[in-house]
DNA sequence: ACCATTATTTAACTTTTGGTCAATAAGTCC
DNA sequence: GGACTTATTGACCAAAAGTTAAATAATGGT
């Protein structure tokens, strides 16, 4: 499992299977370098938490781990930056464009939205680091939640209410945002199976069935609100 | 926070808040410091995870890390006590016999199945521990994800089915199964939001709430059940 | 071809941390 | 009260892991 110095001794088989075409060893440019760093680590903290040791990481770079206090000035910067990256870059402003659109019913929105949002957030990386985050230091998740809970959640109770008739002109009651989290948290689970308990999902067969699954809880969802909420 | 000589310097003062009466020092019984040992172990590791350090473990009890290694040959093997402990002391039998108990309905099985596991699973301890395992090395939580699988899945799917006044002569299908997980994993998602991300549960003012919550879902996965496995 | 720049490595330092072992002392039994 | 058992500690070790500083060598510009 772990080569220490083979690799050396044999340059010419695998030592690096990743982005090299060539062997090539040093002097790459700063801002690739960088780039290539971060998008490793954030592999490799998803994969081993926090703790991973840097040593690791910079051996699947086939750099020395020195080399990366040449480009962030201790681990923990690293960290805040993989988090950074994996959080603000996965989020999509175009999710309140559309639970937002005029011409879509509520259920249309609905199966739009958590389709599309389970493509993005239900990947290897974003789950592991958003459980790792919040089990060590809620200050990353939270700026998560705290999104979800401004941007998404009134938008969403907003939908459901129009779907049951209902006028929107009080704040979301407990009982609402939870039944709404029932769902929400239901889609989450998806991606702790796969990810975190490393489970087959039961969908994972046909691409097809893992939409009819959200189809199907959307569609509980929004039906029990109406006669939960009349 | 941490203290170090002070605590011998001043030992009337917080010695430990815990269970000491006595700012008792030496001697205890083999048997009662094991168990001692073990519960704080499973508060610390469901804390910090299995990377906590003993010595501060073992500050927290007032002892020496070294005592330890009296009790457990090695860090690891405490950390598989503390599994076996957690996963092998909260898993209920009962709950298989109130789900195959002839005198309840459907429903009423699925709110006292839900309440009751909501309760014993949905701890600090459990929660937080069981996905510090599923991180890791999935052994120990596939262990309880079987009991699952096999002991409980199949009797809610046949209570879904009866529910719906359809018979339960054929397997689960993926569908069924994938759709009783999304009220399964929104009540976990409650104990993730609790523990995990620190999140304050909107219902936790009053307790009647909580159950309120749980019997709102339960209602919506057994009457959609009825809707979509017609 | 030479020089300046800087990406990268080598060597070394420090702290942390799981683990060992011999010494100490708190109970208990006579 | 002395002897025996063993719970508990203090000193110590070795490997792990983050961090630093100086040496090395690509690369680009002239």
């Amino acid at each position: 499992m772990r080569f220490t110095e083979d690799s050396v001794s044999s340059p010419n088989q695998a030592e690096k299977s990743v982005d090299s075409i060539a062997p090539a060893r040093r002097r790459m440019g700063t801002a690739e370098r960088k780039r290539q760093i971060l998008d490793r680590a954030i592999q490799f903290f998803a994969k081993h938490g926090i703790d991973g040791q840097l040593r690791n990481l910079t051996k699947e770079l086939g750099v020395t781990h020195t080399l990366l206090y040449h480009y962030f000035p201790t681990k923990d910067a690293l960290i805040q930056e993989v988090y950074k990256e994996v959080f603000e870059s996965r989020w999509k402003p175009e999710w309140e464009d559309l639970l937002d659109d005029e011409s879509l019913t509520p259920e249309e929105k609905f199966n739009a939205f958590y389709l599309d949002y389970s493509n993005t957030v239900l990947t290897y990386d974003f789950v592991r680091i958003l459980i790792f985050s919040g089990l060590s230091d809620h200050s990353i998740s939270d700026r998560f939640f705290e999104l979800l809970r401004s941007r998404l959640l009134p938008r969403l109770i907003r939908e459901t209410r129009k779907y049951c008739g209902r006028p929107n002109n009080t704040k979301p009651t407990q009982r609402e945002l939870e039944f709404l989290m029932g769902l929400h948290g239901g889609v989450f689970y998806i991606g702790m199976r796969r990810w975190i308990y490393g489970q087959a999902i039961y969908a994972a067969e046909s691409p097809d069935t893992e939409q009819e699954i959200i189809r199907d809880r959307v569609q509980s969802y929004l039906h029990s609100a109406k006669s939960l909420f009349a």
